[in-house]
DNA sequence: AAACCGGGGAA
DNA sequence: TTCCCAGGTTT
C-alpha cells in the first residue's frame, strides 16, 4: 500500500485486501458491546453521546442504567432534565445530559418520534457532529457512511501515512475522504466497528501491537519507523507477556 | 486555530 | 504526573 492523501491514490486490489484483513480480524477478535446488539437509533445516539471522550469501560454501566431509566425516547423527552443529568453528570462533560434531553424532545415533537435519516438533519441536533451523525447513519440505518473517531483517526492515519496528530483542516479532510473511500459497499456497520476495534485494541495510542496487526505488512507508519523501531515494539510486548499481562 | 469542557483509568 | 479516552461547541 502506497502513502495516500486522496482517494484517487487508492489501489483497488490492495484496498480489497485491506478490507478483507480488517473484517476477518474483527470477526475473530472484535469486542461484543451492548450498543452493538441494537439498531435502534435512540439507543445508538445515547451510546455515542455518552462515549464522547469517555472510555468504553466507564460508559457501559451508565448506558445500561440510562436505558433502564428511560426505555423509550418518549420517556426521555418527558423526563425532568434533573433526572437525566443525575445519571449522566458523573461521566463528566456535563452538557451531554441536556443534549440528550433536547434531542429526545426534538425528535418527539418535530419528527413524530422517528429519528431523521439525513446527515444534514442529524448535524442540526445538539451534540451531534460529523462523527456521531456517521455513527447513527451506519450503525442504526445501515448507510455506507464513514466515521472518524480517535481510533479510526489513528489507525488509518498511521496505515495510510497521514499525519493524523495534526489537527488542521486539510489533514481532517484527508482522513474523512479516506474513511469514506474505504467503506465496503453494504458493510459500513461491521467495517466501521472493525476500524474502531483495530484502533482500540491493536493500533493503540501508545505501544501499538504491530506484532499481531493483520495489516502491518503494508503499514506506512511502520515502514517509516523502520525495522529497529518495529523490533523494539515486538520485544516490548514479549517482555510484557512474560511478566503476565 | 485554539480554548474549553471533565472524570477516570493506565503507564 | 502525564497521557488518553467512540467529540462537539464556542471564542
Amino acid at each position: 500500500m502506497k502513502r495516500i492523501k486522496y482517494k484517487a491514490d487508492l489501489d483497488a486490489q490492495q484496498l480489497q485486501w485491506f478490507q478483507r484483513q480488517v473484517l476477518d480480524w474483527y470477526r475473530r477478535e472484535g469486542r461484543d458491546l451492548p450498543w452493538r446488539k441494537t439498531m435502534d437509533p435512540y439507543h445508538i445516539v445515547v451510546s455515542e453521546i455518552l462515549l464522547h471522550q469517555t472510555t468504553v469501560k466507564t460508559v457501559q454501566p451508565i448506558y445500561e442504567k440510562f436505558l433502564d431509566t428511560f426505555p423509550t425516547i418518549q420517556d426521555l423527552a418527558a423526563a425532568p432534565l434533573e433526572a437525566v443529568k443525575y445519571i449522566t453528570d458523573p461521566l463528566g462533560y456535563k452538557v451531554r445530559g441536556s443534549w440528550l434531553h433536547q434531542i429526545a424532545q426534538t425528535v418527539v415533537n418535530d419528527y413524530a418520534g422517528q429519528f431523521p435519516q439525513t446527515l444534514e438533519e442529524l448535524l442540526a441536533l445538539p451534540g451531534v457532529g460529523r462523527y456521531t451523525a456517521g455513527a447513527v447513519l451506519s450503525f442504526a440505518f445501515g448507510n455506507d457512511a464513514p466515521i472518524v473517531d480517535t481510533n479510526v483517526n489513528r489507525f488509518i492515519g498511521r496505515y495510510f501515512g497521514i499525519e493524523y496528530k495534526r489537527t488542521n483542516a486539510e489533514i481532517q479532510h484527508q482522513l474523512w475522504a479516506v474513511a469514506e473511500a474505504i467503506v465496503p459497499t453494504g458493510q459500513a456497520r461491521e467495517f466501521n466497528n472493525a476500524l474502531m476495534d483495530m484502533g482500540a485494541m491493536v493500533c493503540t495510542a501508545r505501544k501499538p501491537y504491530c506484532l499481531v496487526c493483520p495489516v502491518s505488512q503494508s503499514c506506512i507508519q511502520l515502514q517509516d519507523d523502520g525495522v529497529r523501531a518495529a523490533e523494539e515494539r515486538v520485544q516490548y510486548r514479549i517482555r510484557e507477556r512474560a511478566q503476565g499481562s
